[in-house]
DNA sequence: TCCATATATCCCTTAATGTCGATATGGAGG
DNA sequence: CCTCCATATCGACATTAAGGGATATATGGA
């Protein structure tokens, strides 16, 4: 039950249903995500770190960048799942198109370091 | 973007999804889920407008019962098909199946009143 | 060894949520 | 019309969660 709460408490917030949207394209490091969703960096990181707990994202470190993706989900089949039916749900939402939209725009080496 | 928060939030809280698992097995009135749960009858009228509101649960009213019932999830195929899910997910948690095991005790003529 | 950078953690403020008791609503029956 | 009874709503309180600034951690390079 615990696993099942964190996964939906997890899911429950704006900004991290749409950094995993964001995941949904391709791999993606904090400041990327930070400037992406227009939060500052401590916020990002937290969200990420209750994406992770929940099992939906996993990371890896590339020097000085953590790369985050989404988990496989084999885990928990039930967790897989819900990742793919996420993966058409909120599609056409406007706010995640117009996030999207600006995600060929981002890339660590200019956004970074600011 | 909106629905979709209202969903998962609903299914945020353990004693909500202890509803909806209850209410896989029959429908109930809002004083068999209150003593099933062991609420008081305010909080349980409360979570069970979160899940009505967000599409989960309905209700149709039985002179002074009201009976609530799970959604068939026919507006949005993306809840239904997270409802076909939570079917078989946390059917072996412990915590679900004890309270599962109370409900053939549990009737409206003898609990309710009280 | 020292510095710069990307990320994580800590602290604090503010908003949202779960819970209950008390009260309101509304149908059924005398 | 008045009274039960099941349910809904309101008010108050305690806990949790989201947000950002400041600071700590860790890695790569001079």
């Amino acid at each position: 039950m615990r696993e099942f709460i964190k996964v939906m408490k997890a899911l429950s917030d704006p900004n991290r249903v749409k950094m995993i949207k964001l995941l949904q394209r391709r791999v993606l490091c904090v400041c990327e995500i930070k400037a992406a969703l227009e939060l500052a960096q401590s916020t990002a990181s937290k969200h990420l770190k209750i994406l992770e707990d929940a099992g939906l994202i996993t990371y890896s470190k590339e020097g000085l960048w953590v790369n985050y993706r989404l988990a496989d989900g084999a885990k928990n089949p039930y967790v897989s799942s819900l990742l793919g039916n996420l993966r058409h749900w909120l599609e056409e939402d406007l706010e995640i198109e117009a996030l999207v939209a600006k995600l060929p725009e981002i890339h660590r080496e200019t956004i970074c370091g600011v």
